[in-house]
DNA sequence: GATGCGTGGTT
DNA sequence: TAACCAAGCAT
């Protein structure tokens, strides 16, 4: 058998295999989540993940979908309880997305999460990614799901490459290839492409002993080749504006009253002129607001 | 296509 | 320990 992108289809039985038995036990997988949930379930955990590590949007979640329980209830919330819930799990322009897409849920769907992946599109804060995993997830339909965990699986198994290129359209035409007819076995090959790159095809330490596609990954069959690392390189977070922003919300979100005057959000930061910007950002981005002189969350 | 956008764990 | 990494999206 030659390990070539045309032998990798002749894994994905044993790749559907090894999901069965290996899949981790998350919350969003399980029927009872589905059951109590429905889509919308789906589509919040969506929202966490994007960029936020599993274990991290676990308890925050729960905590969620306990306060929110459907579109109509987030949309109710006011943009400050929604900025406050999401707490520490990072770019919090993702929460008024969240409940940006509540809204339209609401006011364009009748309050039922659309299972159209162009209505999907359409909603503030989804994307490719996103629309697609709701659909194949939440509703069982057939489209190819294409994350950062799959795309470093098709690079290495497909094409032979230790990094994948930065996303694009052909993403898509790499998975559609590999699904299966069967419906149900596209989805569980969705998941599991992106199980697997989550679990074994790690971007740092690949356990291509245990790797069901092993014998047919043309990475591995090439011998490991070092490539080109067309990775981005992530900006320092230290002295960023990032992290000032993310102090000055911290700061607002901790407030008893969730209202502070400017100057004492973030008291004696290095660069005032940074802080400033940093506030002036956020304004924009209707994450805080001002208010006579006081700086708070969004009402 | 390149960049900005949080936070915390790992190496 | 600085750099890397993590179920992306909007502009």
């Amino acid at each position: 058998m030659r390990a070539t992108a045309e032998a990798l289809p002749e894994g994905i039985d044993d790749l559907i295999t090894w999901y069965q038995d290996n899949a981790r036990d998350l919350p969003w997988r399980r029927a009872e989540f589905h059951e109590r949930y429905g889509a919308w379930g789906v589509l919040v955990s969506e929202f966490m993940l994007q960029q936020t590590p599993v274990n991290r949007v676990i308890p925050h979640l729960a905590a969620w979908l306990d306060r929110w329980a459907t579109p109509a209830a987030l949309a109710a919330a006011s943009p400050a309880e929604v900025v406050h819930q999401w707490a520490s799990l990072g770019y919090p322009r993702r929460a008024l997305w969240l409940h940006g897409a509540a809204s339209r849920i609401v006011a364009e769907h009748e309050g039922q999460t659309p299972r159209d992946v162009d209505a999907l599109l359409a909603l503030p804060g989804i994307g490719d990614y996103t629309a697609r995993a709701v659909a194949v997830f939440a509703f069982g339909d057939h489209h190819p799901v294409v994350d950062t965990n799959t795309r470093r699986v098709l690079a290495r198994a497909m094409h032979g490459q230790p990094q994948p290129a930065p996303p694009s359209r052909r993403d898509l035409d790499d998975m559609r290839a590999l699904l299966p007819e069967d419906v149900g076995d596209s989805a569980i090959v969705n998941a599991a492409m992106m199980e697997l790159g989550a679990t074994l095809c790690t971007a740092r330490a690949p356990r291509c002993a245990s790797c069901p596609l092993a014998a047919q990954c043309a990475w591995r069959a090439a011998g490991y080749p070092a490539g080109e690392d067309r990775r981005r390189k992530q900006a320092a977070y230290e002295g960023s504006d990032r992290q000032t922003r993310g102090a000055i919300l911290r700061a607002l979100r901790g407030a008893v009253d969730h209202a502070l005057p400017a100057e004492l959000t973030i008291a004696d930061w290095p660069r005032p002129e940074q802080r400033d910007r940093a506030i002036d950002s956020l304004i924009a981005d209707g994450l805080i607001e001002a208010d006579e002189g006081m700086l708070r969350l969004p009402h």
